[in-house]
DNA sequence: CCGCGATTATTTGTATACATACAATATTTA
DNA sequence: TAAATATTGTATGTATACAAATAATCGCGG
């Protein structure tokens, strides 16, 4: 009755629908970051501005949200949670009024440096499901599928 | 100066990590879903729950989140709007008090049918930038990250 | 210099996502 | 059977996500 072994009376399996396993394979992703990011307040979408700012030193929001793929709402929030915890610094961009300068506080800075490599650590537990090869040749088509370069 | 070609000062690179890349392929795909579902109100998870709502025909609300990821708060409010729009009836279970059984309404499975082939076309054009056989590969080790099966 | 479109940050509203807590109900076990 | 345990649905709080609206400011063409 069943072509597919799956109850499904027809060609649609909600389990190889590409966004479907993309929202499945987040989902683990999100739960192994905060098993081992080892900061509990500490979010994937904060990392990844610590992370950003730390390579940039300085940029207004709107950019820092570019590079960072986060909308000028989303960034917003995230930031006002950083500067709350006193991780990042706002200033008024001397050159134009409508901006806010961020950079890493001292503390923030330090904290970015000691958590980077648990960064690392949840990278490899993500992808530790596939073999080295495998690994390489998914994250090379996840690239074109982000829309990455 | 920068090993990476991308002004980082060491090995982390944001744009190289899986989770950051998850993030933005399924950023990318909630986008490609919004703009061809063709109903304006339906979500990726309102949409998942209906498919696999009329593959198993009843369930209770816990199971179904079960069937599509979701968890209990997250079905509730998924539900609770679904039912909202008369797509899905929600009716006590005679054996187990505490269940809900849930099934598609006349309205929700004719939208349902009518929405599959837009359903499939999401898929189609998510994973588009890869070549046919990037694709089938693609989706094989995405279903281990996702821990399908 | 003026006006007008673009950019920046913010705010509001809706929808995930999940932890936690809770009340009602089932099930298991002592 | 009584007690401990588990499940179900609901509610609350926090954090993404993004659309849309807004106010302030910038830049550019005329």
């Amino acid at each position: 009755m069943s072509p597919n072994g799956d109850g499904t009376r027809d060609g649609y399996v909600l389990e190889r629908q590409a966004g479907h396993l993309l929202r499945r394979a987040h989902q683990r992703h999100s739960s192994i970051f905060q098993e081992n990011i080892g900061d509990d307040q500490l979010t994937p979408l904060q990392f990844a501005a610590l992370v950003k700012l730390r390579d940039v030193d300085e940029v207004s929001q709107n950019q820092l949200g570019r590079l960072t793929a986060m909308d000028a709402a989303t960034m917003q929030g995230v930031i006002k949670r950083l500067a709350l915890r006193n991780l990042i610094l706002r200033r008024p961009d001397p050159d134009d009024r409508r901006r806010l300068i961020l950079s890493l506080s001292d503390q923030g800075r330090a904290l970015i440096n000691c958590l980077l490599s648990n960064g690392s650590k949840i990278t490899e537990r993500t992808l530790a499901p596939l073999s080295r090869d495998e690994q390489k040749i998914f994250v090379q088509l996840l690239r074109k599928l982000a829309a990455i370069k």
